[in-house]
RNA sequence: GCGGACGUGGCGGAACCGGUAGACGCAAGGGACUUAAAAUCCCUCGGAGAAAUCCGUGCGGGUUCGACUCCCGCCGUCCGCACCA
């Protein structure tokens, strides 16, 4: 009998649009299930889907079909990140409106993640850039400066002086504008922060608390955040070598324990003693503005020379005034970290010491390895920054290095200079606050209006939103909005006077900090309503890249605190589980001439070692290149509008999860995408094959007897495979599923004829097979319950539960080693106890054969495991 | 430089808390069916050996009745941070 094959294009949009029809996946405020909350990051909606995508988002839809099936009301909503750079890269080039790019991108994505059967709540959906949504945000903008979560200050930024724009650091390459190509400059401008830093504490500790996190992100966030325990020391200066006005230098040290080591001072180019020094040496001037322009990118760093400028001025050394130290503008001391200032002891810091051999300044060994000889113990070429005991430390010597620490602090905390303690204890933060300034048209307006008598003034809140002006233009570099005739002309809120509106928009990022929550209730008019908040956060599973592992994290762990403070929400941890799941890769091809090549425009020949790869156009063979991550701009990308055309969504679904474990890259494969297919139609045959026989039959495990090897295989992979799936081991699941078809196969091919037991135990077998690929492969799943002749959605039916008595065997074999090597196996009662099964091994002829006549040494029974006989 | 993860067949990977290494898939080879092809089905598939058996989880040691798993030391790959005082 030949089944027809499976057809995707028929049954997939079949089943989508009864889905649709009967609302299946919009879920409700008001239901007494349990809540669950999965959610996916949701997508910049450049214009089509990519395999990350899809990869991402069906992972979380196998996790919402499951949950859902386990009896969940559950919340998987979809929206879109949709401000931001590239819409206006696009108005510049392509002489369309951001506005309009975006919507008709977000139109075309929204089919096609559509056509993926993904089980999405989309009556919740919205886009950042709706007015509905960032109306909200300014209302949020507005709660956290009354708060004091919001402030003004001027900061170092990268300038691009053609685009006119700042840009962030990761669009800074090697120096240049990633756009514009131009020299970027550092510039001070006045820029709107949040201020993150008020939560540094509370970020860094509460990460303990967050065990449904990777430990790989646990570590990023503790790491960016990075808290250091030190001491602040003011050091007064020798008076006449001091500028007029300054009477002392700050620093900040981690290593107090070490300051009878400190042989110079080091601050900041731009430190405010260093500016005032330089104002009457033009040499000092000219090193600062050297140090300044060679900036601060992180490659170039790697190789600029630690330089420093010796100013003539000194400072008294705080436990011994006679002893004096040089004060050096040096390149490698930040302004940004601590007071922007430092003392120098090169013995126990390699840069330190680096700078001290290259201005011969002296090297006291301060600090030796526990048990070294003081006499002996020299600083050569390397400085010793590890603990251990004091030398040359006058009143510290001897003592560990961590007990000198607390030792300096107590004395200086005492010590006054200029009438306060000398020290203070402090506790520093590597985190910054978080700038969100942008001078970019496609983002949120902060509603603010600057006034030359009242000041900056927040909008009124009567008068939000603030809306985006369309009539823009984007001929000319800048910011649209500064140059537009009439939006930024706006009355004081105040005083009535003339005054201007704030053209910088907010940072992206703000947009994608509280969108889950928005998404608990997408319509209200106030930000949140905290009901609807309260249930269904914190969010119970959130997947996505783990590119996001500390800027959209860390910034949505500070809304949900933020908005606590202002009443918005109850929680302050937004994410409760955190999945980071892999990249989608591709190998890449390179033409003669160094043109990249797409997988469609390669043939490849030849398998293993022997492949080679040719341009189908030209004939000539190109180099197969490493495997990277799918880019626009290796073009190593496969469409996935054609692969899901040719196959359906359900062989994309199951091939995305296969195979890889979901947190690592997956390999693109035709091969492996057929194979897939292949196991669609093979599921198909097998219940199709299947169906005649069963309609009208009552599904019923069977116990005992031939049935029992059916209904064992179904009810041990229902059980194993729903642990997976928990798991998110979904690689993992699929190998299950694999095998219980494998098990299947025979016994449903012989139904016809069959007794009435078998019959039963098939059909129920299969109910749990068409359950179990249900979360993979939503389409297929309903086509083959429809088969059988059963009622009603897959997607709306209960997630089957084993039975206990089938998952266990009787009968058990357990493998027997001699030595600790497997020389055979034994089975056995399940119940046997430790004398039954030792008795019963000391019997096996490979076991009297390896004891020879003679008494075992020992016999291990590891119950239901092993059994180790040593002879 | 600092921090972290990982290293298993031709390939992706499995192996739960230290207990049968290589499940499942891909590729490859052989066979059946077919006029032929596709599809499908069956068999083989870590290495050596005729077999018994021996060897085998990056390398070298160690702990243990027993180690992919734990400990020490190397080597390699990848990721994050990077002049943070």
């Amino acid at each position: 009998m030949a089944t027809e094959r499976y057809n995707p294009r028929v049954s997939e949009p079949r089943w989508q649009k009864a889905w649709e029809e009967a609302r299946l996946f919009e879920t409700s405020n008001d239901d007494g299930r349990p809540s669950y909350y999965v959610l996916e990051m949701f997508p910049y909606p450049s214009g089509r889907i990519h395999f990350g995508h899809i990869r991402n988002y069906t992972m979380g839809d196998v996790v919402a079909r499951y949950k859902r099936a386990k009896g969940f009301n559950v919340l998987h909503p979809m929206g879109w990140d949709a401000f931001g750079m590239p819409a206006e890269n696009a108005a510049m080039q392509n002489k369309v409106h951001p506005k309009q790019w975006t919507y008709e991108n977000i139109a075309v994505m929204r089919d096609q993640l559509k056509r993926m059967g993904l089980s999405l709540d989309w009556s919740r959906e919205f886009a950042t850039c709706d007015v509905d949504y960032y109306h909200r945000q300014q209302m949020l903008f507005l709660d956290f400066y009354e708060k004091g979560l919001v402030t003004r200050k001027t900061s170092k930024v990268n300038w691009d002086p053609v685009d006119q724009t700042v840009l962030a650091n990761e669009q800074v390459i090697d120096g240049r504008g990633w756009r514009s190509g131009a020299l970027v400059e550092q510039r001070e401008l006045a820029q709107w922060f949040f201020k993150i830093t008020d939560y540094a504490e509370d970020l860094l500790t509460a990460l303990d608390a967050l065990d449904g996190w990777p430990d790989k992100v646990r570590l990023m966030q503790r790491n960016w955040i990075g808290r250091s325990e030190g001491l602040l020391i003011r050091w007064a200066l020798v008076e006449d070598t001091a500028p007029e006005g300054e009477r002392e230098l700050e620093v900040y040290t981690t290593r107090p324990d070490t300051i009878f080591g400190a042989s110079f001072m080091a601050v900041a180019p731009d430190h405010p003693l260093a500016r005032k020094a330089a104002e009457r040496d033009p040499d000092l001037a000219a090193f600062a503005a050297e140090c300044r322009r060679v900036g601060t990118s992180a490659a170039v760093l790697e190789t600029v020379e630690k330089k420093g400028y010796d100013t003539g001025i000194r400072v008294r050394h705080p436990f011994d005034p006679e002893w004096t130290l040089p004060v050096y503008v040096a390149n490698f001391v930040l302004m940004e970290y601590g007071t922007g200032a430092i003392f120098g002891c090169p013995s126990g810091d390699q840069r330190d010491l680096d700078f001290a051999r290259k201005y011969g300044l002296p090297v006291i060994p301060v600090v030796m390895p526990e048990g070294a000889d003081p006499a002996a113990f020299r600083i050569e070429d390397e400085a010793y920054s590890d603990d251990g005991v004091m030398i040359n430390s006058r009143f510290l010597d001897g003592m560990f290095n961590t007990q000198a620490f607390e030792e300096v602090a107590d004395r200086l905390e005492k010590a006054e200079l200029h009438g306060r303690p000398v020290a203070q204890r402090k506790v520093n933060f590597r985190l910054r606050d978080w700038g969100i300034s942008r001078q970019r048209y496609w983002g949120c307006p902060i509603p603010v209006i600057h006034c030359e008598a009242c000041g900056v003034v927040p909008v009124p809140r009567e008068d939000l939103p603030v809306t985006l002006p369309d009539d823009v233009e984007f001929d000319t570099p800048g910011n649209p909005l500064d140059r537009h005739p009439t939006w930024r002309h706006v009355k004081c809120p105040k005083c009535g006077a003339d005054a201007l509106r704030e053209t910088d928009t907010m940072d992206t990022f703000v947009d994608s900090s509280w969108y889950f929550v928005r998404f608990t209730e997408p319509h209200a008019d106030t930000p949140t309503v905290r009901e609807a908040a309260k249930k269904w956060l914190p969010v119970d599973q959130y997947i996505g890249g783990v590119e996001h592992a500390i800027l959209h994290l860390l910034y949505s762990r500070f809304f949900a605190r933020a908005m606590r403070d202002t009443g918005h929400l109850d929680l302050a941890e937004p994410f409760k589980g955190l999945f980071t799941q892999g990249m989608v890769v591709h190998e890449t091809y390179r033409a003669r001439d160094g043109r990249w090549l797409t997988p469609a425009e390669v043939r490849i020949e030849g398998s293993d070692n022997g492949r080679r790869a040719f341009e189908i156009a030209t004939g000539e063979e190109v180099v197969i290149g490493p495997i990277e991550k799918m880019s626009k701009s290796k073009r190593n990308t496969v469409s996935p509008e054609e692969i899901v055309d040719s196959f359906g969504a359900d062989t994309v679904r199951w091939f995305m999860l296969s195979d890889s474990p979901p947190e690592r890259d997956l390999e693109w494969s035709d091969e492996g995408v057929a194979g897939a297919h292949r196991f669609v139609q093979r599921i198909w045959r097998l219940v199709n094959d299947a169906a005649p026989a069963l309609k009208g039959v009552a599904p019923r495990p069977a116990r005992e007897g031939a049935p029992a090897v059916i209904s064992k295989a179904a009810h041990k992979a229902l059980k194993v495979v729903s642990e997976d799936i928990e798991q998110l081991a979904f690689n993992r699941a699929i190998a299950r599923i694999h095998a219980l078809v494998n098990d299947l196969q025979a016994p449903c091919a012989a139904l016809a004829g069959a007794d009435a037991a078998t019959l039963a135990a098939a059909r129920d077998a299969v109910e749990i097979l068409i359950s179990l690929i249900a979360p993979f492969m939503p389409h297929l799943a309903e086509e083959c319950r429809e088969k059988i002749g059963a009622e009603g959605f897959v997607a709306a039916s209960r997630w089957p539960d084993y039975d206990a008595e089938l998952v266990v065997d009787d009968q058990i074999t357990v493998p027997v080693q001699i030595n600790g090597k497997r020389r055979g196996d034994l089975t056995i009662a399940r119940e046997a106890d430790q004398a039954q099964v030792e008795k019963a091994v000391l019997e096996l002829d490979f076991v009297q054969k390896a004891l020879n006549g003679g008494a075992p040494r020992k016999v291990i029974v590891v119950p239901q495991r092993i059994v180790n006989v040593v002879v």
